[in-house]
DNA sequence: TTTTGAGTTGTTCGA
DNA sequence: GTCGAACAACTCAAA
């Protein structure tokens, strides 16, 4: 993959093609273009391909900010942040055009039809000459690498852990370059308002920016604050929704603000400690993120084919108002529109709600996981395309490792286990605020009484049950059957 | 090749 | 209130 340098090329500048790459440690690319020690041309280029997945508002707004942020600290260093608009291959070579440049250095992605686009672009590159080197990607091991014994991916996710624990432990994290050497000459760069990224009319980011900081110092931030406050206790408070038990660093993986080395290295015990059971807990996760994309690269239809193709014969529902009721949080059960408004409002959900209310989209309302796939992709600051489908075909039943597809998530139930005192209902559903915790997460069943002293009234400050939970239970049960009888 | 053990995250029913 | 079994058989991973 590395080319030699030819002598004449000492000075020419060397292009870093930054894509969800957005941070300046820990970065492959960046560090080789140091290490060249010509000048390095940072470049980032907002695509416009027609095989790209659009960006959902959520996360143009948080690419906007990961890019200021990156552009800052590339600007500390030495070298501005070029920003460019449309095909990355044709403005490779007027960058190359503008400054001389023959080389580019970038960190691989693993969305196929990415990957397919840039070795197309590697390709065309080498042949006009270039040196083009695609650097390690934000996973801790290539998704190919692990193969279970009879050469093939793993669809399961015990054995995958189990083969990932017994590979050596992932490298330590680099640090960023001490400065960059800048490309002598103007090169042209649009500006970022330009590309009006940020919502305006309205603007409803209000609510995102409270939450979150994008950028890679806040990622840093949001590590170090994890480990310091939450990761004791994380194996259980994490099922909590309510308060901070999570490390919120998703976001920050899905732009690669932070790298799954730099985590790791972070929860590392002290020699000679075993890790603790929390700590495990966590890394697990983490090793999560490394199987959606595993399943992702071995089988590049995940986002869109049920994995289990029996489930091409189930029968779903036409979405129509249900799957709006979903979207806007009026379902009528407290912690399934508590989820979709913090959703809505913060760009993101906890990971016990996302399983509440996926549940509920296939189960109780018969809605075809893709839909519930594409909201969440167009919602969610952390959209991450492996984890995102793996999760919703986990959910739906009809994916790898998958959950029996009896295995009905019941909202009250879990609303009364997961959130017994109501907190996180009553900051996302106020209109329920009043409602005494015996009726929080079932206010269909308090008494008139109960109802108007708290100020609610079913079906005008706050929706009816769309379904009735067992009815809709027997329901998904058989249609289930429907769909075994159809595929035998 | 055949066999065996096991599988993130749950609910309901009946004792 | 708490506990174990049933839910439906199936596929995967590894021996």
């Amino acid at each position: 993959m590395t080319s030699t340098k030819k002598s004449d090329k000492a000075t020419a500048p060397v292009i870093v093609w930054f894509r969800n790459d957005l941070r300046v440690a820990d970065n492959r690319a960046l560090d080789a273009a140091a290490e060249s020690g010509r000048p390095v041309v940072p470049l980032f280029v907002l695509e416009d391909a027609e095989d790209a997945i659009p960006l959902g508002g959520a996360q143009r707004w948080w690419l906007h900010h990961s890019l200021a942020a990156l552009s800052k600290s590339l600007e500390e260093l030495g070298a501005p942040l070029i920003l460019r608009r449309g095909d990355p291959l044709a403005i490779l070579k007027e960058i190359a055009d503008e400054t001389g440049a023959d080389t580019v250095f970038w960190n691989r992605r693993y969305t196929p039809t990415l990957t397919k686009r840039d070795a197309e672009i590697k390709s065309d590159l080498r042949a006009a000459g270039w040196t083009v080197e695609s650097h390690e990607g934000p996973l801790l091991h290539e998704p190919t690498r692990l193969k279970t014994g009879s050469g093939g991916p793993y669809r399961v996710y015990t054995p995958f852990w189990r083969a990932f624990s017994e590979t050596p432990p992932p490298r330590p994290p680099l640090d960023a370059p001490d400065s960059l050497i800048a490309h002598d000459g103007d090169t042209a760069s649009d500006e970022l308002v330009d590309w009006s990224l940020l919502p305006t009319k309205p603007d409803w980011s209000g609510g995102i920016a409270d939450e979150w900081t994008p950028g890679e110092d806040g990622a840093a931030e949001r590590l170090e604050r994890f480990l310091d406050e939450a990761i004791d206790g994380y194996g259980d408070a994490r099922d909590c929704p309510d308060g901070e038990t999570t490390s919120k660093l998703s976001p920050h993986l899905a732009f690669g603000e932070i790298t799954p080395f730099q985590i790791w290295e972070a929860t590392e015990e002290r020699r000679g400690d075993a890790p603790s059971s929390d700590m495990t807990k966590f890394r697990k996760e983490l090793v999560w993120r490394e199987f959606s994309w595993h399943l992702l690269v071995n089988f590049p239809d995940l986002p869109t084919a049920n994995f289990n193709e029996d489930f091409d014969a189930f029968p779903w529902r036409e979405p129509g108002e249900d799957l709006t009721a979903w979207q806007k949080g009026r379902t009528g059960y407290p912690i399934v529109d508590a989820g979709m408004r913090q959703l809505w409002q913060t760009g993101w959900m906890h990971n016990r709600v996302r399983m509440i209310v996926a549940s509920f989209l296939i189960k109780h309302l018969l809605i075809d996981w893709r839909h519930g796939e594409s909201w969440f992709r167009d919602t969610l600051v952390d959209a991450d395309p492996a984890s995102n489908a793996a999760s919703w075909q986990w959910v739906a039943g009809s994916g790898a490792d998958a959950a029996p597809y009896f295995r009905i998530f019941n909202p009250i139930l879990q609303g009364e286990k997961f959130d017994p005192d109501g907190a996180y209902v009553r900051h996302f559903v106020p209109e329920l605020e009043a409602l005494p915790d015996k009726y929080l997460h079932k206010p269909w069943d308090a008494p008139e009484s109960v109802l108007s002293k708290a100020g609610v009234k079913l079906g005008d400050t706050y929706p009816r049950p769309l379904v009735e939970h067992a009815g809709a239970r027997e329901r998904a049960m058989v249609a289930y059957k429907d769909m075994k009888g159809k595929a035998a």
